[in-house]
DNA sequence: GTCTATAGACCGATAGAC
DNA sequence: GTCTATCGGTCTATAGAC
């Protein structure tokens, strides 16, 4: 791969890409909800005609499973890059990752936050969070295990409180004025971790 | 009031009380949306005509304002009992309070969070939802100026995180097994206040 | 000519109005 | 109980950039 970079040059007719499509779509569902957006909605909200759509994507599911994938992949890919430091570290690392991931991808994450389990794509979008769930409940338990994070609490609530917090903050946050992502973070961080009481 | 536990004497042909139609209405708006559950598919759901079912309630609008009167109602109950403690301990008393009532009527205020502001009785309800959020906010403001609250934190960010926190329990609690609500509560004062890290 | 994106007519199924 | 509008989806042909 010599320039994994660039994109590819665009041949033929021009038109929307897979990814701008995607975007507004997303975009259409958090409006109006999944179910609720009609094809022909879609469509028209992109100026398109049905067809043209349906060139792109194979159905609307796609369009909803690509999306989910996108902000599913954004969260695994915090898992994977979480290094080998202690249980604290790591669960730090996947806090501040899992904020900055859910800024990066709003809209996508908030979709992802939205699916209640009404279809097989839907199903196996929730079966992929659970995983995720469990992965950094583990990561609680074992930090709880060397000692620095307290034991007093059951591991799989604590980290549904934690990610509860984490998740909120697709309902609120817009990139455009206030903190930044990375300020968002650290108290993220600091609330989780060492609470809002002054030390 | 002297006996308010005490139902009042049923007369005329048995049937639905206003209740036992709100609980069960919520339960399907809950599990189909709001939006997407016909008057038909209610009152099927409930065993009635539509016409029975509009003897109950004046218009499908008119279950949904009910039902987050109730979520509203209770959350704005535990502002009123506040007591005059220090902001800190006022704090305390708001989470604790919130985390109770949200237990309590789950349902109900599921069916609030999930509003989105669809029409006036929505957008009635989320202007109530963002009053309760600004008194909080003020709340969490007069702890940091008392120096109980660490002041690094924006008290909106604060305040937000926070009842992220809280709401996203209805995504995961279930009354049956495992903590009971004080359990949860106090759970959840922990984490907010001292945080996860051990001291 | 090749390649990609687009348009429009048209299904069968079905949910909801009457 | 019937009837109609809308649903997701298909098929064929064409428009436009190189």
């Amino acid at each position: 791969m010599s320039d994994p970079d660039q994109t590819p040059v665009r041949r033929g007719r021009p038109g929307y890409a897979r990814e701008q499509i995607l975007e507004i779509a997303v975009q259409v569902f958090i409006e109006q909800g999944y179910d609720a957006t009609s094809v022909a909605s879609l469509a028209s909200r992109l100026g398109l005609s049905k067809s043209a759509l349906y060139h792109h994507f194979a159905s609307k599911e796609e369009v909803l499973e690509v999306a989910l994938d996108e902000a599913l992949g954004g969260l695994e890919g915090v898992l994977n890059g979480v290094g080998d430091g202690s249980a604290r570290d790591r669960l730090e690392h996947v806090l501040r990752g899992a904020v900055l991931v859910l800024v990066d991808k709003l809209a996508y994450v908030t979709l992802l936050l939205r699916v209640r389990g009404n279809s097989d794509v839907e199903r196996a979008a929730l079966e992929r969070r659970r995983a995720f769930d469990r992965t950094v409940t583990a990561l609680v338990r074992a930090a709880q295990a060397e000692g620095t994070v307290r034991s007093d609490i059951d591991p799989s609530v604590a980290t549904r409180l934690l990610f509860g917090m984490v998740n909120s903050i697709v309902e609120w946050y817009r990139p455009s004025g206030g903190e930044g992502a990375p300020e968002l973070a650290r108290d993220v961080l600091a609330v989780a971790l060492n609470g809002l009481a002054k030390p």
